[in-house]
DNA sequence: CACGGATCCTGATGGC
DNA sequence: TGCCATCAGGATCCGT
């Protein structure tokens, strides 16, 4: 489920409330993607300084190291003080002075992972290869269309890749490349860069308008606060197969590229 | 080495 | 309280 806009919306839900919180319980269920990374009870008695995002990873720094969050397709974050019993997809819990953190996933592909600091190889293997966040200044429409040029793939496989780019996963990579006029089966090296500077300015409209939509709830996102999203409401393309384009009414078209279904308007979407 | 495909796991959905 | 196939917001690993 969770993109840059979900990890950011549920950043935004609980940073404010964990700050300063002292960690006095931490428990993991069934194993995830990765294990912790350190004993649990390592842990407690460290304080929580902040919550950061890179990617669509969640960084939570403790005054000795920090923990990664990645909410992996089913994964999402609560945080309260009334909490029932664990359930059955409740697969990290750590309880602070200042509320309760769990980690709900059913499929399990997400992870809670302890690294020593930003470059301890723990985190350098899974932070080190990002590419450049999309709502920072470092997202230059120059610079991206020279990535572009160097994929040969589709745009689309290049949007996910997270090289170019990082957050754009498969809902708004569609809704982007929908923006920007461009057909997802166009080779990433053939954009001009006129069209990579249209793309470039979806992907921040996008994730921009989705962050302030609470995000996409398709099944089941929702924030720390157990709130649903709303942009997936307004999605141009995404899950909108054979019903009207909103723009030229032409029906909607989907297909598949790397096990990832991907829909588009042929008639707004050109090669 | 760049690319496509299989893979991890559980649940929902729809056809038969 | 049927069974089976397919699909789901991600990302790594492994062939070619």
């Amino acid at each position: 489920m969770p993109e840059l806009p979900e990890v950011e919306v549920t950043r935004l839900s609980f940073a404010d409330r964990v700050a300063g919180a002292r960690i006095k319980a931490v428990s993991v269920g069934k194993p995830l993607r990765w294990p912790l990374g350190c004993p649990p009870r390592q842990l407690v008695g460290q304080r929580v300084l902040a919550v950061r995002r890179r990617g669509k990873y969640l960084l939570i720094d403790l005054s000795d190291g920090l923990m990664l969050i990645h909410l992996g397709m089913s994964g999402s974050v609560s945080f309260g003080d009334d909490f029932p019993a664990l359930g059955k997809h409740d697969h990290f819990e750590m309880v602070t002075s200042l509320g309760t953190l769990r980690l709900n996933d059913p499929r399990r592909f997400g992870a809670v992972v302890y690294a020593r600091g930003e470059s301890d190889p723990v985190a350098h293997k899974l932070l080190g290869r990002l590419g450049v966040e999309p709502l920072s200044e470092a997202f230059d429409p120059a610079a991206f269309h020279q990535a572009l040029k160097l994929r040969k793939t589709a745009i689309k496989q290049v949007l996910l890749g997270g090289e170019a780019v990082v957050g754009v996963g498969n809902i708004y990579a569609s809704e982007a490349l929908f923006l920007a006029g461009i057909r997802p089966t166009t080779k990433a090296s053939r954009i001009s860069k006129p069209r990579a500077a249209l793309l470039h300015r979806a992907i921040q409209l996008v994730l921009t308008q989705a962050i302030a939509k609470g995000g996409s709830t398709l099944r089941d996102f929702s924030n720390a606060h157990g709130e649903v999203g709303h942009f997936q409401l307004e999605a141009m393309v995404y899950d909108r197969t054979g019903l009207p384009c909103r723009v030229c009414a032409t029906p909607i078209k989907s297909l598949r590229q790397g096990q990832r279904s991907t829909f588009y308007c042929v008639s707004c979407q050109k090669p």
